[in-house]
DNA sequence: CATCTGGATTGAAACGTTTTATAATTCCTC
DNA sequence: GAGGAATTATAAAACGTTTCAATCCAGATG
């Protein structure tokens, strides 16, 4: 097993020593163009790469960023990776990537364990009941650390998000515009922060229009398709029937469509039902679904952005950028039958 | 800043030297009970984690395992990525994600840079005219590579793949049993040796069942959903209309799900659809999806677990894993119209 | 010509491990 | 209790970089 090429064979094929052949590299000292050059055309010519890991062990912070997402196989995720990949790649980090399984006990040993590679920065979507925050603060040094898209319980650093409240608010709204009165809701899990701002959204919505809110419209749901699908079966047997569903999130608003169908009930005509995510296939179902679009590429890519700034040494305060969502009309919504 | 605990400052607290603090770690030596325990002790006490970039530079191999995807972005790839990071994490192997982006250049580029992380494996999904041949070949010792869901030019390794000519084979052989007799395809872009597989799958139905192909019936997409759209667009204009179409994957059998809704004609009464892959959303489509299941869960699981038997050393002949496909039958076929 | 100056170059230490060769200890056996 | 054989423990070298202090050198200055 043949090693890799050493900056001590550039050294000596270039015929200088390996201290400048590490400066003209990280350009980090003067160097004659001569030498310069000699050294360039050696790393050229035996096709030399730096070790990472020397490097890294000796500076203590490789280039790899650390993302922590809580399950790849949510497909709202890819896009935010495919934006924080897209940065990163250009200010020439690394990612690597870990699925939390949304246990944050397994997060905790990633994060504890990730660490001994010295990483240049953390991307974290926090798991439920994520103890990032005890995790990070209690090394106060250390690379910096930005959460997204929910605000772990407790954190107070860098953060990025998405307009969850306006946006449940707009749809709900929305639905109210069209003349519906009896309203439901399936939330996420409540112990996460997004989940309760978007069933705040709905609540502020109604509250505002003065329509009594029913304790029993609102299903917890866990973010799934099957939840989704229970909770609506649940709600489409209740008298009085609602006549719109806001999912607060696409899944579970498909579960809804499912259940819709299986009852019977037509969507839009006897049942309305919006989402949130907007993921690619909402343009798909049937009826093609009325939502609310999040930003996930964007959301990748400003937090990346952001890290990057810290990492280059970025002191300001820790900042909270929301960034906004939108309504998307499409058919899953129509007024009420009665 | 304070740099982390070292090896040396359990050896201190335990009163013992580094060597043995590292043989009890990896548990490389004999270590009387005693000594054993006290260095635990230390090592639980100061929360020691023994730096992965002296180790993985010491031992010129780390535990990461480097994954190459086109495009996370694509939906089927994520439930492959999670086999991976499944059977991964089992191992403790940890999972270093690349988007070659389908270029493959920058494939090349993250190839060549990542080595210098000295990963444990490579587990690679070549992008469209992947140069990973060349690239692990020239070096014939270094981890293992296995390559995944697409065969790429020229490589002779391991490698694990979907039954991508007999699925579309039972797609094809579904349409004939309906009755269809005018059926297109719309490949996938035809350099990739899992778009042709699928092609000959489908020649290889209607030859046996002696229906004639027409060359105008076969259209080549490049497996995103906007060239399905165009490529069924153009199908439907045709003269005699095509009665089916097979859409070598879903992406591309929505565009034409879409193109069909634009062109006013009814599917399955009027035009027959089925694609391959079987993303999530194919359930929930309008109307539902027939389609060709691949095993993307599966295809990431075998493959990491065929690479980490190569990295404890496995040295049998190179394999050739094919998975099985199976063809789910919705509601966007039924029987021609006329 | 000697001295100084300041930039270019270098040697060597350090980063935190693993591993090998050697030294120290324990355990038998006589 | 001595001698030798196992068994355990250790010191030191290596892995491939970066970086700091020290050296070297060319040219400017007196």
């Amino acid at each position: 097993m043949s090693r890799p090429i050493t900056i001590r064979q550039i050294a000596k094929k270039a015929n200088v020593s390996i201290g400048t052949v590490s400066h003209v590299i990280n350009e980090t000292a003067n160097v004659r163009e001569k030498l310069r050059i000699r050294v360039l055309d050696a790393i050229r010519s035996l096709g030399y790469q730096p070790s990472q890991l020397a490097r890294g062990l000796r500076r203590n912070q490789t280039s790899m960023l650390v993302m922590m997402i809580p399950d790849v196989t949510n497909p709202f995720f890819p896009a935010v990776i495919r934006g924080v990949e897209d940065v990163a790649f250009q200010y020439k980090y690394r990612l690597v990537l870990c699925n939390s399984d949304n246990d944050h006990r397994k997060e905790s040993l990633y994060l504890n364990e990730m660490q001994s590679y010295r990483p240049a920065g953390w991307l974290v979507i926090p798991s439920v009941d994520s103890d990032m925050a005890t995790h990070f603060s209690a090394k106060t040094s250390g690379p910096p650390v930005v959460c997204l898209d929910r605000q772990a319980q407790g954190w107070n650093g860098d953060v990025v998000l998405v307009a969850n409240e306006a946006g449940a608010y707009s749809a709900t709204r929305h639905l109210l515009r069209m003349g519906h009165r009896q309203l439901a809701v399936i939330t996420g899990p409540l112990h996460l922060e997004n989940a309760v701002e978007r069933l705040n959204g709905f609540k502020r919505a109604l509250s505002e229009a003065n329509v009594p809110i029913d304790a029993n419209y609102i299903q917890e749901g866990r973010f799934e398709r099957s939840s989704g699908h229970v909770a609506a079966k649940r709600l489409l047997c209740m008298l009085p029937r609602p006549t719109a569903i806001f999912a607060c999130n696409d899944l579970m608003a498909l579960g809804a469509l499912l259940a819709a169908r299986e009852v019977g009930l037509h969507c839009p005509d006897e049942i309305s039902i919006v989402g949130f995510d907007n993921l690619d296939f909402a343009e798909f179902t049937a009826p093609p679904l009325t939502t609310v679009h999040q930003p996930g590429y964007q959301l990748g890519a400003t937090a990346a952005r952001l890290l990057a700034d810290r990492i280059v040494g970025s002191r300001e305060a820790p900042q909270r950028i929301v960034l906004p969502t939108e309504l998307r009309m499409r058919n899953s919504v129509a007024p009420p039958s009665g």
